[in-house]
DNA sequence: GAGTGGTCTAGACCACCGT
DNA sequence: CGGTGGTCTAGACCACTCC
């Protein structure tokens, strides 16, 4: 391993085999390809496998990469984009549906309530949902709406017929304005298992109030997407699905 | 360190420590306290340092924790709410600021020609500002508008007069409709440099194309804010400034 | 200088995948 | 089974901050 001059550098050995990595892999790898294995990686590049790994690390949060246990580390296709929707109603085409996993009431969550101006513990319907786009599970959505809102759902069904009693009259809800917030999280057990996923992958959550006219909460949802593969798109335009091979 | 029962876990160490972490900081810890360090807490829970680390960096991508080198491991303020405009006017108000650091010409990145639908190489002007918001540096952008769009752009003046030139020549643009996308990714050396943080930090990237009546893109603006201490909202409501204290 | 987090090492074992 | 990534260890040294 020669080393190639330009020693003296306050930059992390990490950050530089990533960006080594970078260049290596836009000009020489494309899609689905795997790399060599990482204790190879390691010992081409002269570090410990864990300093590999950690620019490994780097390029799985960009995107870059994909690595699945017992196979190996292979170039990731490009990230998903994930429409959010603009209006109220417009339901999604083709590929992208929704899966009911399923429906509940009782006390909301602290930060629930505080999102929907309750009283902390106020009952709140609960609907769970995944995501599916070109047959992959991208997101989980949870939607709260109060009780109060909609006090006629009917107790006796099954879960998956109450969810969607309550999502039909959600959809009739008088939502005026809607605000929404992107930010960064690591999966828990639920959402995780619900993306097929171990827990503590990064997801983007997204947080989505609904508004009345008199600007009422009317109803939250709380979503979290692969960060991985996913981006999410607002606005007309691109609604570029590319899926993974 | 009584190993605690229930042992055969599938669960990983630093994913269980999380856990306790999370609970133990929710309970008896409020913004600003430090932690104790991490020599310490890995005694204390019998593990590695490389271990509890692990558990420290998710917490720290949750936005949970913020490490100081030389001084400690604290408790993290809340996200800051980072308004992305809406109308294409609506200026800012308070402490939330912009401000330019260059401005230049010269042939578009291949991304950049991409969205803008351009030529590869084209020329574009580039005018690169830094987010700040309760005084702090929140987030990098740079807006692109190709040559053509704006072709009588003094280029006799000062870099910042420059910028400003352009970017209210970009005001008067007739932007028709915006489309924006949401994903993570990690700083570079440049911006990271403009956050003043190390390089590799996650960030949310913004990028906002602006679209004429007709449909052609007049311009693209990529941004990068911290994801560690921003959350991108989204809509009127919220402007919920919570600085760090 | 003492104390902190940040980087790095060299090894080990485990869980999973294919054959 | 052999090969892969995932986890974990016990140590070392560095860079930074404060006293």
């Amino acid at each position: 391993m020669g080393t190639t001059a330009t020693e003296a550098a306050p930059e992390p050995k990490y950050w530089h085999l990533r960006t080594v990595l970078v260049r290596t892999i836009d000009a020489e790898f494309s899609t689905g390809e795997v790399l060599p294995n990482e204790r190879d990686l390691a010992a081409r590049f002269g570090v410990a496998r864990a300093t590999l790994r950690q620019a490994l690390d780097q390029l799985e949060l960009e995107g870059r990469l994909v690595r699945r246990r017992g196979i190996g580390t292979l170039i990731a296709a490009p990230r998903i984009g994930i429409p959010v929707a603009e209006p109220t109603g417009l339901e999604p085409a083709g590929s992208d549906t929704w899966r009911i996993i399923d429906c509940g009431v009782g006390p909301a969550p602290a930060a629930v309530a505080e999102a929907l101006g309750l009283e902390p513990g106020s009952g709140v319907h609960s609907v769970r949902r995944v995501r599916m786009m070109a047959g992959q599970a991208v997101g989980t959505e949870t939607l709260f709406v109060p009780g109060t809102v909609m006090p006629h759902v009917p107790g006796f069904l099954a879960d998956s017929s109450r969810a969607r009693a309550v999502l039909k009259q959600f959809q009739a809800l008088p939502v005026e304005s809607e605000s929404r917030s992107v930010e960064l999280g690591v999966a828990e057990e639920e959402p995780a298992r619900l993306l097929e996923r171990p827990p503590g992958i990064p997801v983007l959550v997204l947080t989505t109030r609904y508004f009345s006219a008199e600007g009422g909460p009317l109803a939250v949802s709380v979503s979290t997407y692969r960060a991985d593969t996913c981006k999410l798109t607002f606005g007309e335009a691109g609604v570029e699905v590319r899926a993974a091979s």
